[in-house]
DNA sequence: ACCTGAACACCGTTCAAGT
DNA sequence: ACCTGAACACCGTTCAAGT
């Protein structure tokens, strides 16, 4: 677990206002993204940045309150479909699929946000606006108000799982040989115990690592047990 | 985040033997499910034990290897309901549901298991007994193995999500105040800009804090778009 | 105002030493 | 074999000091 330590270069002094909180939120993003959230330090934004650790700290009170500015960043690029009033429960449900694609997407894209994003509450204006959009889409699907509010939650939800299922894997992917080891476990199991899970572990294996695909197919299931079949519910 | 430092009442050798892989694990999940996951500390768990810090590494090689140890435990606690085959499509799928109820309240149960088993890749032979047999019952629904092993997948991703959402919103409520500015932010809101959103206010704030009912909501949903309207789809 | 290094209270873990 | 304290390389953050 211990890193071996850097060479340190004396670092000259660096000339006033070099840093601002937008340069030093797309560092944190850039660090977050490469070298994933345990390594999200700040001492390694410092020297990201190029300045002393405590550099920083004149612009923000501390490393929450810049995993807080990162979360409502990487919120704020989810894209919302371009639209016009859904004008049918049809148009609505595609309309779901996409905005909820959309939060998955970032979720792939920025694997360490998830983690921002699942230990702190959703707090900021952006992501108002998701909600909102998928609140209104609820509605116009023709679910009443009550229904309506507990859809999104369920949709959020499975969303949410979805993609820190992904997450999880890719990152269990990287250990050394891992991958084999679980293999092989499974190969072994008693046939007569785990009658079931023997039989599918190829189905399994691919089942993980669809990804989006995978989302899809529950999200499918969810919208259809939500709001009713779609117009292409024969699958 | 500074800790006031304990009183250090200097503690007298403990006897050889007082210790052993049973009794750190015990002592692990009451740290866990005490103080959460963050207070989980090899310096806490030793103290929590009577003994010296390094006196849990002649156990178990580093914190990491109690953790999953820790996991394996939880999920051996899950419940399965005892049952016959499952003879007929709603026979199983209300089996499906008992066994995805169980998960959830595992969850619910031990908040501080759910990084643990978010964080690594379930091992361990507990979770397969559990996989076993929802592909079992998946199957006894009539449903293919491909899609059967895409189900049990989603199921488990929507069970992850909604514990998470749950433990994120129990542990937000802790903070200061951070209710009250929410509902405040959300009373704020411009009508005209987010107007699905602030008029489900209400209705959101219910399906956020119910629970285990919420979670049926979805479970129900996506069981039905899985494998098919249940025996009382009329709610 | 903004950037700096030293220092403090933490953390997991290595190591040599006690019993 | 099992438990111990000192020590090491980390961490976030406080503080007084530079510019």
């Amino acid at each position: 677990m211990t890193v071996t330590q850097q060479a340190r270069t004396p670092r000259r002094r660096a000339p006033r206002n070099t840093l601002n909180p937008d340069r030093i939120l797309d560092a944190a993003v850039v660090l977050l993204d490469r070298d994933g959230a345990e390594a999200f330090t700040m001492r390694a934004l410092a020297a990201q940045l190029g300045v002393g650790t405590m550099a920083v700290y004149s612009h923000f009170r501390s490393k929450e309150e810049i995993s807080d500015a990162v979360a409502q960043r990487l919120l704020s690029e989810v894209e919302l479909p371009a639209m016009g009033e859904a004008e049918s429960t049809a148009d609505a449900r595609e309309q779901l699929r996409e905005v909820c694609r959309s939060v998955f997407r970032l979720f792939a894209d920025h694997p360490s946000a998830l983690q921002l994003l699942t230990t702190r509450p959703m707090r900021g204006d952006e992501a108002i606006a998701v909600i909102d959009r998928m609140l209104g889409l609820l509605r116009a699907a023709g679910l009443d108000r009550v229904d309506a509010a507990r859809a999104h939650v369920a949709l959020m939800q499975y969303t949410v799982g979805s993609a820190l299922w992904n997450v999880r894997r890719d990152r269990a992917l990287c250990e050394d040989g891992l991958r084999d080891r679980v293999r092989a476990r499974l190969a072994d199991l008693p046939a007569d115990r785990y009658p079931a899970l023997t039989e599918l572990v190829p189905e399994l294996a691919i089942a993980q690592d669809a990804g989006m695909a995978q989302y899809e197919l529950g999200l499918d299931g969810l919208l259809t047990g939500l709001i009713g079949p779609g117009p292409r519910s024969a699958r």
